[in-house]
DNA sequence: TGCACCCACGTGATTTTATAACATTTAGGC
DNA sequence: GCCTAAATGTTATAAAATCACGTGGGTGCA
């Protein structure tokens, strides 16, 4: 066990985008700026959930529930699935983190602040997942909404496919 | 044991689209289709997956790979997991039946024949799923999948909200 | 006709993902 | 300080999915 979301394609450590940046400074900012949503909400960010949100951030690619909780108890806290269930259902639930449903795994947020709709772009290669936005009221899905008197309340937006980069390396 | 995708709250046998329509003939026409279908591209529509699909056209609601299992038994076939897994592999690779990702199951697909990226609608009152038509290469997603330059192969698109019937128990 | 091959099926075991239930601790309001 | 509510730790179990291996049934071809 001991488990990650993959076979670990080696060189592939999948950016949350699909190019390069300064790592580093963004996951010091994502989590001051969550530190302060949390103040201004209200919301407690304790030490478990301020944990999996680092990590998620640090390891800038989907992460599964158990390759997470793998690296909570690495980092002394407690190990069984609900400890990494309930850190990750807080984090969701106030949008500092995304659940990849086609994964079954869990991104950090690329666009904190305000709330939104996520769309996710998921390379079946490199598994690196890039975030857009999604706009669930309009386009195809909007009008069917409309026409059946169906009230969105959440939409799960994912394409699967072949990343830049993968491209690259296969096509040539 | 012995499943079912849910609780299974009583009267809401969750129609396909959220509007009530003739059944019946709509099974066996959507039988009929996929047989000729599979004839034509030389695809082997054995006992299991023409169960299969019989039990997701009858049904006319989202059900999970173990429901399903439970029906196969019930049925006379193998009661193991891969048979059931097996079949809706065959039977999803095909388009006869669509993986809702949100819920962890299958429905038969509502519009057969053509190759289509399907968009659902998913009631989460009454577990009611519609099936809409989404556009991928279209709409924001497919604008960042241009930007970032990712090939897009599939789309998982899904709103979660409430139907129309659920809709008016509710506010009224 | 017979044989060989491939595909599908049956079954047992296991892995991966997720939740239920309950005791214990901690933080904050008063 | 004390009470309450929320968060955590832990045990157990459920639900979803896959692996591995053996068997049988058509199809194609000699």
């Amino acid at each position: 066990m001991t488990s990650d979301t993959r076979p670990e394609n080696p060189e592939s450590a999948a950016p949350l985008g699909f190019q390069h940046h300064d790592h580093g400074a963004c996951v010091s900012d994502a989590l001051a700026s969550a530190e302060a949503q949390c103040t201004a909400e209200g919301l407690r960010l304790t030490p478990v959930r301020r944990k999996v949100l680092e990590l998620l951030l640090r390891e800038h690619r989907a992460l599964g529930a158990y390759a997470i909780l793998d690296l909570l108890r690495e980092a002394g806290f407690g190990s069984q699935p609900p400890v990494a269930y309930r850190a990750l259902d807080f984090l969701v639930e106030n949008g500092f983190v995304h659940k990849v449903e086609r994964l079954n795994a869990f991104v950090a947020c690329a666009h904190p602040g305000k709330t939104h709709s996520p769309a996710f772009m998921i390379c079946r290669l490199c598994d690196a997942v890039a975030e857009a936005q999604s706009a669930p009221t309009k386009g195809a899905i909007g009008n069917a909404a409309r026409a059946a008197g169906f009230q969105i309340e959440r939409t799960v937006v994912e394409a699967e496919g072949v990343c830049p980069a993968c491209a690259e390396k296969t096509d040539i």
